[in-house]
DNA sequence: ATAATAGTTGCTCTATAGTGCAACTATGCA
DNA sequence: TGCATAGTTGCACTATAGAGCAACTATTAT
């Protein structure tokens, strides 16, 4: 049960923004939950930056995270209903540049690393990793 | 056919302010196109106000304009055909504080006011009139 | 305990979006 | 021919959104 009603132009609004749509449109076509490394590795964004788009989207009500040990996993939301009709539109949007299809085969990738369907490893991308100095 | 492709984020980002989704969820929910002064009258906002907004709109391929006379009327696009799908989840969104339905009430009124099918008056809430000194 | 790492967040900066006013164009009517 | 009016747009102002950096918390493994 939602007690604050999410205003329908914040919906969209959470749906305004490349990042943020790439997240989304992955979960809807994967048809599966991600932690954030997974997300890093697959979109090639840094963390930083998708926890950020990742707490707009739950705030949107279109998402749900759950924490699991070290790793949080990301899940879409499918209620109230019309949110489904919404992942349909989603996912019948063209992919001009072929983002959305390169998101794909990298997460694809990404989760044949599971071990039991949970994430046991990081970022795998060096280049995105933050460095403690 | 559409020349330019509009990006997905574009799509959402015109939907993604209060005005533009009075707008559209009236169009759809009437199922009408309308003229600017009666959708001045409806929605009870200044007519340069609007006039961005549709503007936004169609730059969007939310929305087709046809000049006829002083009147320019707007139309729904709807292709490609997942506009179709958006625009049934608009009409889907909730309606909390009954600003739709106020929106659609006047504007069942205000289109009773047609001619054969045509506007013939103009502005008449007059608090929202353009004086011209 | 300590180090490594998954994830979050405060801060600053810059770009963009929405508003109101006023001036503008364009069309029809007297 | 000139006026009223449907509609558009330049300008200035303000608010907000997104990015990057760096510091932070929390959890696991050694």
């Amino acid at each position: 049960m939602q007690l604050i009603t999410i205003q329908p132009e914040t919906l969209f609004q959470a749906l305004a923004d490349e990042t943020r749509l790439r997240i989304i449109r992955l979960l809807v076509v994967a048809d599966k939950e991600a932690c954030l490394c997974e997300l890093v590795d697959s979109l090639q964004e840094p963390s930083y930056k998708l926890s950020r788009h990742l707490k707009i989207l739950r705030q949107a009500g279109l998402l749900s995270s759950q924490k699991e040990g070290r790793w949080v996993y990301h899940r879409l939301v499918t209620e109230p209903s019309y949110l489904e009709t919404l992942y349909a539109t989603v996912q019948a949007l063209p992919d001009g540049d072929q983002v959305y299809q390169a998101d794909l085969a990298r997460f694809t990738e990404r989760i044949r690393l599971r071990e039991g369907g949970r994430c046991r490893v990081g970022i795998l991308s060096d280049d995105l990793k933050v460095e403690n100095k």
